[in-house]
Order: structure tokens, then C-alpha cells, then sequence
RNA sequence: CAGGGAGGUCAGGUGAUCGCGGAUGGACAGGUUCCAUCUGAGGAAAGUCCGCUCUCCACAGAGCGCGGUGCUGGCUAACCGCCAGGCGGGGUAACCCGACGGAAAGUGCAGCAGAGAAGGAGAUUGCGGCGUGGACGCGAGUCCAUGCGCGCGAGGGUGAAACGGUGGUGUAAGAGACCACCAGCGCGAGCGGUGACGUUCGCGGCUUGGCAAACCCCACUGGGAGCAAGGCGAACAGGCGCAUUGGGGCUGCUCGUCCCGCAAAAAGCGCCGGGUAGGCUGCAUGAGGGGCGGAGCAAUUCGCCUCCUAGAGAGAUGAUCACCCCUUUCACCUGCGGGUGAAAGCGACAGAAAGCGGCUUAUCGAUCCCCCUGGACG
RNA sequence: GCGGGAGUAAUUCAGUGGUAGAAUGUUUCCUUGCCAAGGAAAAUGUCGCGCGUUCGAAUCGCGUCUCCCGCU
């Protein structure tokens, strides 16, 4: 889980992303990202109704919660990063959420060097 | 042992590492901080189908309309809920199911088929009567055809439904036309029961159908809106119209309408425009859970003791590993009961959002207790 | 959290107790040298699903599923 300062929560934030973000699609998620003000990263989640019950929208979320808190470390800085979860992505292993999460940042060139 | 019925409980476990919400305590660099301890989803948290608490708006009353409920008695804060009982239906039984008031208050509805379909109907075939004609016969008469403002409603046939059943009397043929018994209906009385109702007897006309989840009638019953309620504070910009003093108008009396009346009347009402989707609160000790005892068939209730157990706001429970348990698949062994090993598995349904009581729906399974039927053995 | 509405042929909709219909589309035939238009004919339905009321249900009642709209 992560921090609350590091959770994109206003409306406000949300509509900026999907306006004017940067946004990168892959079959199970699309990752959406935009440079903020700020000196750190924030993260935001979108599971809309067509993906299940309230029970599968929570542990989805969950699960995208708990893979950027262990990428968190290894991006750059300075960014709001929205990540919308598309249906094919209910029923994945926790491993493949991970490894698609790594490309899209990746592809996004928010990984910083490797050191 | 097999099959079935009723009710209850549980909802994978243990350990390790990395993380999250809340409370309490502490630290100093004083906040989007760090540390420690404690604590953190359900039997349905779900659907939002009923009911209530709570909050705001409002409240003099009556009528009509519009809903809701519908066997009886009890329980409950209340309910379309629960318990017990009655009646009806299903099952060999345990047991289960039932919107279960009224059809002689009234208005409606019943396609097709059928002769006829609901204030009393209907006659195709049929059973008879009378008339006419023909055939046979010595004759009495029999048979056939046909006609009738003729009698009949038993048999066949249609239909979901055709206005009691069986036997007899009766008749030209028949028929509740009449009689006996049975079924059913209504009325009255007795007995049992708080009551629904049960039961016995007598009388009646001989039968008076179905649908009220059609309108309706009867009995009881219903203010409106909802925690996005509401309160505090923040932000913002105000303008227009109505009425102007006893007469009328406007507004309110919040499901609609009408009557009557009342209230308020520049601290009023209505309309337009503008601002905020951020903060704090409401926000968790309650019709609460457990135990013992009393009342009651039970639902439930009374007394005493004891326990405190989530509180988010883009919305807290996740990830990884090990072992055990479960399920599935595969391989091997087997004394055919099973055992061993390996692999796989968001490990059923599903995630609190003001709270509570119910109902309904979803659900891999595990387990406890009671009951019924059948078989075997003793 | 709350309120309202819809589900019928491939599509858009009628049908409010009695044999499920219209338009467009589809298929076949006619017309034409060919196509379009036109004409004739045909096919097409678990009336979202389940249970009930009724002799009979798309229609009435209850439950359930899906979709849409509104309140802020």
C-alpha cells in the first residue's frame, strides 16, 4: 500500500490526465502520465463497474496498488501516473500484473537509468 | 447400511518477511514525519423488497380520491416479519407448501370448439307423441321416409366449465316431477375452543357455477423527504417581482383534490443570477452479544452477572515463502477398503460506508443433533 | 445513498387477458442486355429468465438478471 500523499485523489487531478496525459495501452491496462509540480510521484487507480463485483474491483485495485509500491523506488520523479484497469486483467496472477506494469512504465521512459 | 426430512454451528489453519486504515502513548527536525503497543469485514457486509431509530420540512380539522395489508390468536419499537393454532393441498412417512376476507351488494369477463356458455340457457344426433305417404302382414301391428309455433332433457358428442350422485317410483318418452340414502349449500340450536374452526341435532329449498394477482365491497392502516438528511465554518454578488392594512390576492398547512379555517405578512413569499463539491461534525454503547435463573407450547419477555468488538472518504485486509488441511489431475503400489508421490488451485459466494430488525437472492464445502421410510443382522 | 424507466423478428417499434403484428432489412421469382427502382411470394420469435393466479399470460402478481436516465 502506499503512503496517502503519494494517492492522486482530487476529481480535479483525474480529468487533467485524461485530457492532456500521455497514455500508453497494453491488452490488460492502459497507463496514462503527466508531469506534476511536485518532488515525488503520485499514483492513481481507475477499475470502472464493467470489470466485476465490488469484491473483484478491490482486489484488482489491491493488486495495482501493491505493484507500483515495489516499482516506486525505480521511476523518476515528478510525475502523476494514472493507471486504468481494462476486463481482461480480472483473474491475472499477481507476477504478470508486475511484469506489465514494469513495460508500460519502461515504454514510458519513467524508469530511470539502470544503475 | 441405503434413501429422505427438519434445525444449528463453522466459513481453511500456523509461522516468517515487506506494506495499509484507526486508536492510544512517545520522540523532535513540529508534519503529507518517525517509533512502539493494541486493533481492523459478513452470514449474507449484497439486492434495496418491507419496517423502524435518527434528521430536516411542516402540522386546526373534515370529506373525496390514491395507495398498503388481508384465516385466527399471540409476540415485537415496527413490518409484506416471527411463533402457535385452524382450514386446504402434496408426500407411504418424517415433514413441506398456501396473497387463505367477501361471488344470494353491484358492474364486468369467458376466444376457438360446440346445438347451446351463465336471470335460468339450449335441441344437431336422440327418446317419444300426432299427421301424411310407402313397404310387409289376414289382422293387431312392425319398419322406412317426411312434416309439426308438439313434449322431453335421460344417452352420445364439444369444451376448462353444460346447473348434484346412486337406486327406485313414475311416464307416451322422460326429468328433483316425487321418494330413500349420500355429497354440497343456507338457517337455527346445543356442546368444545379467547378465536379461526370443529362436532351433534333439527329445519329449508331440492343445487342456487368460475374469475376479486378484473373493477369493486368490507375491516384495519398510511404526512413528505432522506446521512448526498442535517449542523458548524469557508467561498461568493447581488438583482427583480408579489403585497402594502381589514377587502381581496399571494404563500404555507409536502401523495392529489376540494371545503372550511388558521398562520405568517419586508425578520414574508416567489423567480433569476452567483458561490462551494474542499475541511470539521453527524459517526458508533446499541430495540447490542454471551451466561445463569424465572414466566410462556413457542416467538418473546423479566431479573442478575459479564463482555466492548471496524469507522474509510479515489474509499483501509494485499504480496511472497514454508508446513499442515481441502479439491482436482497425473503416476506408482494394492490385501480393492485405500495408500504413497508430484503438479495445479484470486482455495465457495462475496468487501462495512448513519445505525438496527426482517425478507429475498448467491454460496465449494465441513460438522453436530433429532426424526421418517426400506433392508440386513441380533 | 435515493428516485424513475425499459427489455417483443436481424433492426426500429405496435400489441394491456383469447391463433404474436407493422415498417425496414434478408431470400426466391417476374420485369431488364445488366444494375437500380417497381411487382409477386416466402422465411424469421424460449415475447430477458423463473415461479404463481387463470380454462387460457407478451399482457395480471411475486422473485431475479441486464441496460438506460435523473438527484449532488
Amino acid at each position: 500500500m502506499l503512503h496517502k500523499h503519494l494517492r492522486l485523489r482530487q476529481r480535479d487531478d483525474f480529468k487533467r490526465l485524461r485530457l492532456s496525459g500521455e497514455t500508453r495501452t497494453q491488452a490488460l491496462m492502459t497507463l496514462s502520465m503527466l508531469p506534476n509540480a511536485l518532488t515525488h510521484n503520485r499514483y492513481g487507480f481507475i477499475v470502472s463497474k464493467q470489470l466485476g463485483s465490488a469484491a473483484v474491483r478491490n482486489r484488482v485495485k489491491r493488486q495495482l496498488r501493491e505493484a507500483m509500491r515495489m516499482l516506486h523506488p525505480s521511476l523518476r520523479e515528478g510525475y502523476d501516473i494514472v493507471i486504468i484497469a481494462r476486463r481482461a486483467l480480472v483473474g491475472q496472477s499477481f507476477a504478470v500484473i508486475v511484469r506489465t506494469v514494469q513495460e508500460l512504465t519502461r515504454q514510458s521512459g519513467l524508469m530511470r537509468e539502470e544503475a
